[in-house]
DNA sequence: ATATTACATGCGAAATTTCACATATGTTTT
DNA sequence: AAAACATATGTGAAATTTCGCATGTAATAT
């Protein structure tokens, strides 16, 4: 895992926000973070890409639906470096958290 | 300190070498940098600045020179990501690390 | 005072990144 | 098999970042 792209997968709102939402809730689907952000499909499902192509998330599809985590072979330094900004950052994605939380335990989720 | 922010800050090459680099000696001038960067003045000058104006580094001059360290107000967090990151990517910059600490105990450094 | 050394910045060009729209793929439902 | 749903990607335009060169500023040296 080279430092410089890694950091620069970290250095994009979106990006970001879609890491520290599945760092604190340990998988998410594209939907729900789509709705969590506010964002469209193709948006949201490309930098989740770019995210899995560099070896931070991986994906696992089940039925319909693609599941996202933090990659188990993620470096630990990779993974202690989210986890903190996770940590002590609430205020920065508090919003899409409550949405998604709320989202995730409703009957019209999508998934 | 926005995390997406800092994160910027760190995702490129020549800021993200400065400051591990940094973060292993404590401080350097501009021109030791350059020297073990192998950049020119005006680039390696302008990324201090930036990290400067983020808060991430502090800057005093002393004579002729100008000496950046990390910033005594640096939050914790982000503190602990610079110093992980270069703990655990000793291959990314050692080739500069050593080209700074031999200049900057050789009589023909700069400052 | 002038020259020299060290560092900073204005500015337009080049490179990179991100976006929006359309469309393609994979899975389930009917 | 067709329709519907969830996700992925091709492509060119727009936005952002980085670079290179020239020039400006601050401190020391002569």
């Amino acid at each position: 895992m080279d430092p410089c792209t890694f950091f620069k997968c970290l250095a994009d709102d979106t990006r970001l926000k879609s890491l520290l939402l599945i760092a604190k809730i340990n998988e998410a689907c594209v939907c729900d973070l789509m709705e969590a952000l506010e964002l469209d499909q193709p948006k949201t499902s490309r930098h989740l890409a770019q995210l899995r192509k560099c070896g931070i998330l991986a994906d696992e599809r089940r039925g319909k639906w693609v599941y996202y985590k933090l990659h188990p072979a993620l470096p630990q330094w990779a993974r202690e470096v989210i986890l903190s900004a996770a940590a002590h950052n609430d205020n920065y994605f508090s919003s899409p958290l409550k949405k998604l939380i709320a989202s995730q335990s409703s009957t019209n989720s999508c998934c």
